[in-house]
DNA sequence: TATGAATGAGTGTTCATTCAT
DNA sequence: CATGAATGAACACTCATTCAT
């Protein structure tokens, strides 16, 4: 199941698949219980090598958080038009979020589930990634409330809690999503983005939310799929 | 800090202190970095007697999941009256499990962030509890199609969605909470029955929810003290 | 040639067959190059336990230091008769150190040689002691004047220098006479005696020094052997 | 503070930064705890380029003990004027040994403390090079004695342990000269000669040792400088 | 000549777990 | 009921040494 046993790569391209060892090891093992014998192992490489290109554990594990916060950030970023009404970029970033989580299962779990169970440094290193997320739908919210012509009455607390709410429910669906099978991530994008801005009682009055048209839910070759 | 050493307690009595002492550790420095000695110590008794009492770490740690996972049902249970409309309920629910996360800190962590992390057997026995609750925000859901005399139109996967989604938020806002000073179980129940009652959309269009008279958002005995 | 496999002895008892075990192997292999399994196994017991009672390589290396420190210094206290003549004083201590260093090489290899070739703390640990017996030397030096009815014109700084030569010479005469096989520790004491309290001009001009009448220079038991 | 790194140097260059380098890290941290990569590091060159030129650790930290012994031996032999008296020539040697070892302490480290606690074949490597010290020491006894117009009545034994006594004097006092601030070479050796030739008991008496007139006891450049 | 890439073997240390009392 | 004494098994980490270029 390791890589092929390669030999003599250039630095970069070892440490890389060093990182996609750890990645799994740790998604799906949890920090503590992977060994550095495993990840060495299904890298392909021998341990030494592994500290001589990424240090120690602790710093071997802050690599792969930083390398799947990047990744995962960069998606959204990538899947979200800046300059679209504030429902459709939350509808996109929605659909660009699911699909990075469910094709990185064990990049989500490192970030999602070890990066916040196993204290400083990891904590605050994930921590600093869901605050630019938290502020990005902060914004989102700010910026609806102009499309609206309301002024945000609504306290900056209050809305800070209101994205808190949205980004928890988004993880706790990219979870559900994976272990679902059947469910797409265009299919959580919707249930999310109903949920969030129409709100249960909106739907229960028959008033469910609809994606604006020419809103891109989620990457092209996905749909074709 | 640990328990004082006080000899010939009935068994009971020490499984209590011993899973008491476990929740704290487990707690704080996750399953793995947790030792036994060190429950030990806090516990007050020796080792060997944890093992008489308790068989192994990883039924000390089912224990202490099995424990807290009650004790968070049991109060959420407590706090709704389940012949109340659905949104009061949703309401009673949320202020009884806010206030409960407020109060058990550790035995919350245990919960959402140790035992999810750590693999089988840990994860069902968590996914369980999650899972019971998640049926009961389904029905309030449900209920509440019904008390706005609509069939519930909406696939039984999409509602399975918009609960998970609801209990994510949830457990986002219980950390949040915790992490942030000044903010009250009362508030971050209040925060959620607007996100997810009214909508965000409702919300910019200034309808936010409010809640129904009689209703208690928080256990008595939080309100009075 | 480990000590014999005993079960279930009391901790003040395998603490100091762990102590004899280190020092044999520290004063054979030298610190870095003994491993804790060896001294382990020559200790009789498993390795979990020598890092029970005595924590880590560098404190098991301190306590060993310290032992063979006390046991030296009481050597050399236990022979010498304080109300004696100087010279005879160093008469008996010198006896006393070679017979101690004589019969425990191990001790003194870790003393004389280990513990000050790997740095700190180990270095001033053994300092200290050394440092004593130079004291001891020294308070001799300004006694033999004394009793010379000679003000100790020598500046304090020659003084510390003379005592500094003498026991650097003991030193190495220890390792001498440990080294060449016939050569007691009698022979190495009336060896340096000479050199030092007479000097080699006057040992050319026919002067030996001689042992005063009553004094001890090794112990009974070894005279008798 | 590594050399610099200069390309193509000549084969003999090269070996001799090596060493240098070597002797500075062996004398400071010692045989084991130096590593080979920063005996590199510091010689300014690759590591398999100190394997080629010099073949293994243990064959690095010989050619290092062969070296700095050459050193020494040569210090003193070009310091001693072989014709004079002998005590002269003492007087020259221990000028030469002291000045060698402050100038040098990272090599008198490695031959001192290192070589000698490190086992075969190092320790017989120092041993060869002390015995030709001792042997030199060891004629001028006996020398003296023929100049003083008396057969060496002293048993061989006797005199080797008195030429021990005195290497053995020299070697703390280099130490002790090294290790403390504003004693000199020439202070060393003075003291050394009152110690070793008139003895404690001529020093009690007033009757120091003094150097005879035309006697070098430190290196010329030194006095001058 | 010179080196970046790579590893086998071993180190100190920790921990869950069990007896004998 | 309760514990002091003891260990098998594993883990993070390091280092001398060697290829392939």
């Amino acid at each position: 199941m390791g890589a092929v046993k390669t030999k003599r790569m250039p630095r970069a391209v070892r440490e890389q698949q060093m990182l996609d060892a750890a990645v799994r090891t740790f998604g799906r093992r949890g920090y503590m219980a992977a060994s550095m014998d495993e990840i060495a192992e299904l890298a392909g490489v021998s341990k030494p090598l592994v500290y001589l290109y990424l240090n120690s554990k602790e710093d071997l594990f802050t690599a792969c958080i930083r390398r799947e916060a990047a990744a995962l950030t960069e998606a959204v970023r990538a899947g979200v038009r800046r300059e679209a009404p504030a429902d459709s970029q939350l509808w996109e970033g929605l659909g660009a979020f699911f699909t990075h989580t469910a094709q990185n299962p064990d990049g989500w779990a490192v970030l999602h589930l070890q990066a916040r169970t196993h204290g400083e440094p990891f904590a605050s290193e994930v921590a600093a990634m869901r605050a630019e997320i938290v502020a990005f739908v902060t914004q989102l919210i700010l910026a609806a409330a102009r499309e609206a012509h309301r002024d945000p009455d609504l306290p900056e607390s209050e809305v800070a809690g209101l994205a808190e709410a949205l980004v928890g429910a988004a993880e706790a669906l990219a979870d559900w999503a994976n272990a679902t099978p059947g469910v797409t991530a265009r299919e959580a994008a919707a249930t999310l983005m109903n949920f969030s801005w129409s709100g249960l009682g909106n739907l229960m009055a028959g008033r469910p939310w609809s994606p604006p048209a020419g809103a891109q839910p989620v990457a092209a070759h996905e749909v074709s799929g």
